[in-house]
DNA sequence: GATTTTACCGAAAACGTTTTCGATGATGTT
DNA sequence: AACATCATCGAAAACGTTTTCGGTAAAATC
């Protein structure tokens, strides 16, 4: 019942564990007879090499580690979908961790996972993550960092990113075009980069099209669990506060379909009274009604894009390289559906 | 720039590694003073045993496996989410990996795990799965499975299930309470046991109110990707082929929001003309319109369950004491909302 | 004062692999 | 015949930890 080793093999054909290894790995210096025997024994006793022998010799463990703020998201798990898929095909395995948003669970979290001496982490950061010290402990490590989605600019390391700021503008701009005159914001925390650069879209599109900025018209939502309900509730303090907005550019979906809902119970038309654009293009914004415009933020693909790059400083620092770090920038779309259909 | 070893500690307070490593494990036989000073270094050091030595020396790696068919779905992403979160608190890590519903593709990634000696696996299979050989390769090796959701009754292990046919009878009986004679199915794929169970409870509830079971009236989708894209071909049909159907019992939500879109295309009123009762209780089920009766399947309490089960039974095999694997059904509910409002 | 007990420490083996560096004998070259 | 080349193999060290088993000196016991 014990795992098959290398020195069973040898054992059994009578040759030294060193050739065994050899033998599995091509090495040049072992003949095909003794690799063919090699190998065909390997595989009737199936074999497997001992991963813990293997990563303590190689100091590699061909893991990498992956933080985000929440898993039930679908954004998020459209980018846990890409990491996973690219890193299967480089033969990497995945350990996935949850912050939930939170700094001091994050920060526990990275330690975990250099404790386990992943070859890389991949992060989303907590919306309260305003120290970044252990995030830079992975750096002073030389172990690669990719950051997506929420970043912090100051930190040293690669970034996954879409142009937040244009998508925004383009969002509003659309609001405008269509012919709203007062265009509120539901904005996201005051942290995350992702959230003030929307906020920034927002204003600059506001400004250009020579439309008062009224900072009375930007609500402030957490976006973790409770996203559904702020906006409800937002929607809610909109409507007493103000009577002649009709438009509202709203930071993610869930809040946007929350805010709908809300709309609707009151009586109030989306599009015909308000219209809305949302963030993220979450499958669900496609099958409620009215259907929600929004930004497509392409999380399988981040995915994907982050844990190649992420590889590809594996690899240079596996060659003694300096591994470069990057930003890179995906491209997002305005998705137009009936909340703007005037 | 090297991480820092036992020996490099012993060398700096002039001791032996073994001295060092049993201080930092508090063992009985080292004074309280050597013991200060070795925690105090280790601290000031940010020693960091080395996990790949640790799993070699105690052939466990603290990391167990997690195989699902999809991702990007929100019950399996709850699951996701109920098993890190209990995983955590024992201090063990998750690796996830997507089959993609492919049983080719299920197989090799057991493979792939068992080769990572993973200390356990938990895995809802692929809906092709129909050949077990995988499975009990795991259990061969006396290693710890926990499937769940969708199961296969013939192996054995332990598992985390709902009352598949029970829920499915609530659902339909629901649907005859409020008046329905003429009830149709939208059943999953022919192999997973809870399809199979969820279409006998359909059958049954049918039977027990004196109403004929007409197979023309049971329809299949995947339940993959496409679920929505099948939900809304399922309608068509049933439309094309039966103009007297006034409910429906969906497999699963998205399913029966595909299925309530094309409705809502052709001008069939839900619930007016049709009554839906979906499955899984999909968060977007209580935002859309109408909002969908569904049974809520209580993804993350399964995920949490499935890791309490699985952490017992690695418990159980360090002691050397048979892991007596064990079947456990959680509750469901019906949750009536307004796709059955008469 | 001899013996036992206690408190503390360390040498060494073991986990299973990878890789360096020779060693050996056979073959080819002059 | 002397030498170089080549093909094939293995001994041994190393990775960093854990744990067993003794060993030594001090303290306690008689």
């Amino acid at each position: 019942m014990k795992p098959v080793t290398l020195k069973e093999i040898a054992e059994q054909l009578n040759i030294s564990v060193t050739t065994v290894s050899k033998a599995l790995k091509d090495y040049p210096d072992v003949s095909k007879k003794t690799k063919g025997l090699v190998k065909e024994l390997a595989k009737t006793l199936n074999y497997k090499p001992n991963t813990f022998a293997v990563n303590l010799r190689t100091k590699e463990s061909k893991t990498v580690g992956l933080i985000i703020p929440v898993i039930v998201h679908h954004f998020f798990s459209n980018v846990i979908k890409g990491i996973i898929s690219q890193a299967e095909k480089k033969g990497y395995l995945v350990i996935i961790l949850q912050s939930n948003e939170s700094y001091e669970l994050e920060k526990k979290q990275i330690d975990l996972l250099l404790s386990q001496r992943v070859d890389g982490i991949i992060i989303s950061l907590a919306n309260g993550t305003a120290d970044f010290s252990h995030l830079n402990q992975i750096i002073d490590q030389e172990k690669p960092l990719v950051m997506f989605d929420k970043i912090a600019k100051i930190v040293q390391c690669s970034k996954v990113i879409i142009d937040d700021r244009k998508a925004a503008y383009i969002a509003t701009q659309h609001l405008i075009d269509i012919g709203c005159k007062r265009v509120a914001h539901f904005r996201g925390a005051l942290l995350p980069q992702n959230s003030i650069d929307r906020f920034l879209g927002y204003k600059k599109a506001l400004l250009d099209n020579n439309l008062p900025y009224d900072p009375s018209l930007v609500y402030i939502c957490e976006c973790g669990d409770m996203s559904f309900e702020e906006g409800k509730k937002n929607a809610k303090q909109l409507l007493k506060d103000h009577d002649d907005v009709d438009g509202i550019f709203i930071n993610t979906d869930l809040v946007a379909i929350g805010a709908m809902t809300e709309f609707n119970n009151q009586g109030v038309k989306v599009p015909e009274d308000i219209s809305i654009v949302g963030f993220s293009n979450w499958f669900m914004s496609s099958v409620i009604s009215p259907t929600l415009t929004t930004i497509d933020q392409p999380g399988f693909k981040m995915g994907k894009t982050a844990f190649k790059q992420l590889y590809k400083e594996i690899q240079a620092i596996k060659n003694n390289k300096p591994k470069r770090p990057k930003t890179i920038t995906l491209e997002t779309k305005l998705i137009e559906r009936e909340s703007t259909e005037k």
